[in-house]
Formats: structure tokens, C-alpha cells, sequence
DNA sequence: AAGCCGGGGTC
DNA sequence: GACCCAGGCTT
């Protein structure tokens, strides 16, 4: 096929190096991927950026350098190495996958995937990912780039996500026999770095000559996809509690769900608003966003430290602006109160105090460390 | 098929 | 600051 050669040898001279790829050149003088390495980089590498990537799949590595070196670990480990990175499902789903491996296959990944994608976290891209590039064998890989790439060359029309069974074909196509791994990654990198979805650089693409899309200009509004949603707000407070050590209250979160698993410092619920609540003291935080839904009104003045034998400090205090943070489907207002506690507070089995030294190192959440900046605790 | 899951980049 | 990006799991 001379569209897949034409890619390939774009690829072959604008290959980046990576902590995680084997380069065409070392594959060619009998090199093989690490299937281990290629798995965790295409885990989190999904809905995630080379940049943010590269410095968490370096320290997972350092500290787990084999698979079962992960399969032995604490989950609550893994979660601290991921923290920042987001959509804290896949950390879950990684541990488990490693303890599978390790237990199912000994420690070596099935090669097909079929058995692939029967695993903890692993998809139908993930699936053709680890099947072409740890294994060299065909598979028709496709992600977003991917969709974005192929809908152009091929003008496709489309809306997502109908669009994916047309662009798997052609993908199951145009991928060679002899480097799948390499095609793959070749098409990933062409729409990461010049077939953008915005301002593409088409003057650098391989393929621009044989690009339906944009022979007929409609490529810069490829891929079509639907209208989205709009977010709702959500407002709620987080109560920095110190004790006179510097150490923080924290609390470990529901093990599913939002941020499940991670850390967290004690709140209110998030409350859907259309408008900011009039709330000034901590203790009308509590009562309104306790007032959302009614079944919970009774506990609604104990709720932020639920077990704690703990009222509301008098001397629970704003601090500064509200925090800002947007999730994948609402924005959140987190008004951050603070205070500080005197020694002997009983604790619960999902509390602890966190000393200062230990506090960066914490399994927690972009937005709980926004809170702790506001409180002036990192 | 549609909703649930973060965080970073661009303009 | 508004908007864009987009893989796996659950329902």
C-alpha cells in the first residue's frame, strides 16, 4: 500500500524518542518492546497528553520496574503515584490488571486481543495498541487522532460516534503487515503534531496530496460530532483543619465514583446552584448544602465530619477566594474555611493527620490541593 | 446510546 | 475565561 510506506517514512525521520517506545532503529537490530512498559504508557496516555505522561511513566517505572513488582504493590501506593494525572478509575483498574496478569498469565500479557481486551482497563484501543506495538502483529488501532486523521484523508463525513466503525475499516486497511506498531504510532503522531484539529499543518503532512478533506476544504471541521452538553455549577466548602503541628485532617474517599479512592480534605456535598449561594460562615455551608436533597437534612449539621466527635469550631475561618475547578461535567465553586484544632481529636478509621513533610506525597486530587494552596498549606 | 470520570492546552 | 480534547466503564 503506498499511503502506509509514504507515513512510515515520515515517521522513521520525525520519530520522537520516548521513555516507553523502542525506536524503529533498535527494533531493526533486534530490540523488542517491553510489553509491560508499552501497557501502562497506552493506559495513561488515554485522554492524556504525551507532556503530562512522560514524568509519571518514569516514576511508575523507578519504583515498579516489572509487572509484578506493580501486582505486589498497595493500591493506596498507586493512587499516590497517580495523583494529578486524573480519571482515578484507570490507577484502580491498572492494579488490578497487573494482579491479573501476574496471577492469570504469569506475568507475561496475552498477545491476542481478544484476551487483551478482556482485561481490567483495557479497551478496544487499548487492546489494538498492545497487539500492534508490544507484539508487532495486525491490529486496527484507532483513537481520537486516529478518527481525525482518517476522516480527513478520506473526507468522511460522518458524525461520531457513528464514525468509528468506518474508520476502523480503513484503519484495518492502510495498517502494513510488516509495522503495524509503527503505523499506528506514525498516524497518533501525525495527529498530535500537524493533522491538529486546530490550525493543522498541512503543508507538513505526508499525505496532504492524496487528503480528500482537504482537496475539498472541508477538512478543519473533521471530524463531525455532536453538540455538547452544557455543565452545571456546582458550590461547596472544604474545612482545613490543623492541628498546632502543621499536620492536616484528611479523609480517604469512597472507593468509587468521583475521585474515588483518593484523598480529601472534609466538605460539604457539591450542590447544583444556579446561583452562588448567599452562605457566609462555615456553619451555612453546611446547612445548605446539606438541604439538597431531603433525605439527608437531619444529618445535615454533622455531615462535614461525619464520625468525628467534632462540632463546628468557633473559629473556623474563610480563607481568600473561592477555588475554581472544572470536572469532566460541572464546574465546582469550593469556598475553603480553616481552622485550628487543639491535640486529642478521635478519629475515625478513614482519617488521619497528615504532617507537612507528608502532605505533597498524599493521594489527592488537583482540587484538594487548589484548597490547600488557598489555605496556605503547600 | 448516553452518562460518568480530570486535567491540560489553545485562543 | 470559554472552549476543546476523547478511552473505558456503567447503566
Amino acid at each position: 500500500m503506498q499511503e502506509s510506506s509514504e507515513l512510515l517514512q515520515w515517521y522513521d525521520r520525525n520519530h520522537r524518542e520516548l521513555p516507553w517506545r523502542t525506536s524503529p532503529v533498535r527494533q531493526k537490530s533486534g530490540a523488542k518492546p517491553n510489553a509491560y512498559h508499552v501497557w501502562l504508557s497506552e493506559v495513561m496516555l488515554q485522554q492524556t497528553t504525551v507532556a503530562a505522561v512522560k514524568d509519571y511513566f518514569t516514576r511508575f517505572i523507578r519504583r515498579w520496574p516489572c509487572l509484578e513488582d506493580l501486582a505486589n504493590s498497595d493500591l493506596d501506593d498507586v493512587l499516590k503515584e497517580w495523583a494529578g494525572l486524573g480519571y482515578y478509575s484507570r490507577a484502580r483498574n491498572l492494579h488490578k490488571c497487573a494482579q491479573h496478569v501476574a496471577s492469570v498469565f504469569s506475568g507475561e500479557f496475552p498477545s491476542s486481543e481478544k484476551e487483551l481486551l478482556d482485561l481490567p482497563g483495557v479497551g478496544p484501543y487499548t487492546a489494538a495498541a498492545i497487539t500492534a506495538i508490544a507484539f508487532n502483529k495486525h491490529a486496527a488501532v484507532v483513537d481520537g487522532n486516529v478518527e481525525r486523521v482518517l476522516s480527513r484523508l478520506a473526507a468522511l463525513e460522518t458524525p461520531l460516534p457513528t464514525l468509528k466503525r468506518p474508520v476502523k475499516d480503513l484503519m484495518g486497511q492502510l495498517t502494513p503487515k510488516d509495522r503495524p506498531g509503527d503505523f499506528a504510532q506514525a498516524v497518533m503522531d501525525l495527529g498530535a503534531t500537524v493533522c491538529t484539529a486546530r490550525n493543522p499543518a498541512c503543508g507538513l503532512c505526508p499525505w496532504m496530496q492524496r487528503c480528500q478533506g482537504r482537496l475539498t476544504g472541508i477538512h478543519e471541521s473533521l471530524p463531525r460530532k455532536r453538540p455538547k452538553k452544557a455543565k452545571p455549577t456546582r458550590y461547596g466548602a472544604a474545612f482545613v483543619i490543623k492541628q498546632k503541628d502543621g499536620a492536616v485532617l484528611l479523609r480517604k474517599r469512597h472507593a468509587k465514583g468521583l475521585l474515588g479512592g483518593m484523598s480529601e480534605v472534609p466538605g460539604t456535598d457539591w450542590r447544583v446552584s444556579s446561583a452562588a449561594p448567599s452562605c457566609v460562615t462555615a456553619q451555612e455551608w453546611v446547612q445548605w448544602a446539606g438541604a439538597g436533597d431531603g433525605a439527608a437534612k437531619d444529618e445535615a449539621l454533622s455531615l462535614p465530619f461525619k464520625g468525628l466527635s467534632l462540632e463546628m469550631p468557633e473559629t473556623m475561618s474563610l480563607c481568600a477566594e473561592p477555588v475554581k475547578h472544572t470536572f469532566t461535567h460541572f464546574h465546582l465553586y469550593l469556598q475553603v474555611f480553616c481552622c485550628e484544632l487543639e491535640y486529642g481529636l478521635n478519629l475515625p478509621e478513614n482519617c488521619w493527620w497528615s504532617l507537612p513533610n507528608a502532605l505533597a506525597g498524599e493521594a489527592l486530587p488537583t482540587v484538594f490541593k487548589k484548597a490547600l494552596r488557598a489555605a496556605q498549606c503547600l
